[in-house]
DNA sequence: CATTAATACCGCCAGG
DNA sequence: CACCTGGCGGTATTAA
């Protein structure tokens, strides 16, 4: 009992310890980079959508709702999120203000680390072909907020810093590697797993957003017959390839017509859709509004509130 | 992996 | 004028 009592104290400190760094260097900027790690402070709680890479990120005050198409999942301070393909994600944070902003800290997962990992790893874990978990979280335990605090205090040294970042690096990559979601992060570093093939089509579509794209030339692109990469999309994303696709463009439309004052006829076609029917049936299907009124009520519900 | 039957999506036209 | 809705047929996609 000592002992547990001991370790929830520790993490209450290693956590205001790093609570303390983020809001240290908040006053930078509001997204301040700390070696490989990512220092980010918001005060708003203005929705977001991005394609996140495999990311792995510490709440370190406030907290976070995300929607994953239907899903819907939430952490807040002291729990980490785990993302370990390429997913689409929408959110905003928790009740956030100048007074208490929400800090979070991330870090990109290297594949070339994991991979490097591996063999350890299965020393003593087996490690199976094909995972169906690709986002979770948890509650980060003393032994992982311990190295992310250590690398914050190397903040103020270059040299150190320089020195020290990428063994530190890798032992947060291996506490990441040998906790609750191990065996999804273990797939990135495995070139050929269905996991992996598909991030590697998920990123292509990411960025060739608007290109006319067949689902069997992206099954190329996966490396894989047009039946399994079917079957593998699904149990990573959730979703068939296709609908997909149509959910990335959407919400690049939604962002678009939110940030540019694009018309919605060229909006449409700059994500891909050559009918503007099309789009905006699509639009409404998936938002419950179609396009001009949607963003005319988004944009009407953020100024009443400022 | 290939086949296949059901389904979803796309772009067009007409009209509010 | 720009946007939205509904119907229609051909084709790509999906899941077994």
């Amino acid at each position: 009992v000592l002992r547990q009592n001991e370790s929830v104290l520790s993490a209450e400190n290693l956590l205001s310890e790093i609570r303390r760094h983020a809001l240290d260097a908040a006053r930078l900027g509001s997204v301040v980079s700390v070696g490989p790690l990512l220092l980010s402070r918001v005060e708003t709680s203005e929705p977001d959508y991005q394609i996140s890479d495999p990311l792995f990120i510490l709440m370190a005050q406030g907290g976070k709702r995300l929607y994953l198409g239907e899903r819907r999942i939430e952490y807040s301070a002291g729990q980490c999120l785990l993302v370990t393909t390429a997913l689409p994600l929408s959110g905003h944070f928790l009740e956030p203000s100048p007074r208490h902003p929400a800090l979070a800290v991330s870090l990109r997962l290297r594949s070339d680390l994991i991979t490097d990992l591996l063999p350890e790893l299965r020393r003593y874990q087996h490690v199976p072909a094909t995972v169906d978990e690709t986002i979770g979280t948890l509650t980060a335990p003393p032994a992982l907020l311990d190295p992310i605090a250590r690398l914050l205090r190397l903040r103020d040294d270059p040299v150190d810093m320089t020195v020290l970042a990428a063994p530190i690096e890798r032992e947060i990559t291996w506490r990441l590697l040998t906790g609750p979601l191990g065996v999804s992060i273990a797939q990135l570093g495995l070139p050929h797993s269905g996991h992996a093939q598909v991030t590697k089509a998920i990123t292509w579509l990411r960025d060739n957003l608007a290109e006319p794209t067949s689902i069997s030339a992206l099954a190329g692109i996966a490396g894989m017959s047009t039946a399994t990469f079917h079957r593998h999309f699904r149990r990573t994303t959730g979703m068939a390839p296709q609908q997909f696709h149509q959910h990335l463009r959407l919400q690049q439309a939604r962002s678009l017509l939110l940030t540019q004052a694009e018309t919605v006829t060229a909006v449409a076609h700059s994500v891909g859709y050559s009918s503007p029917t099309q789009f905006s049936r699509e639009y409404h299907r998936l938002f419950g509004l179609p396009p001009g009124r949607d963003t005319a009520q988004t944009r009407q519900a953020s100024t009443s509130r400022s």
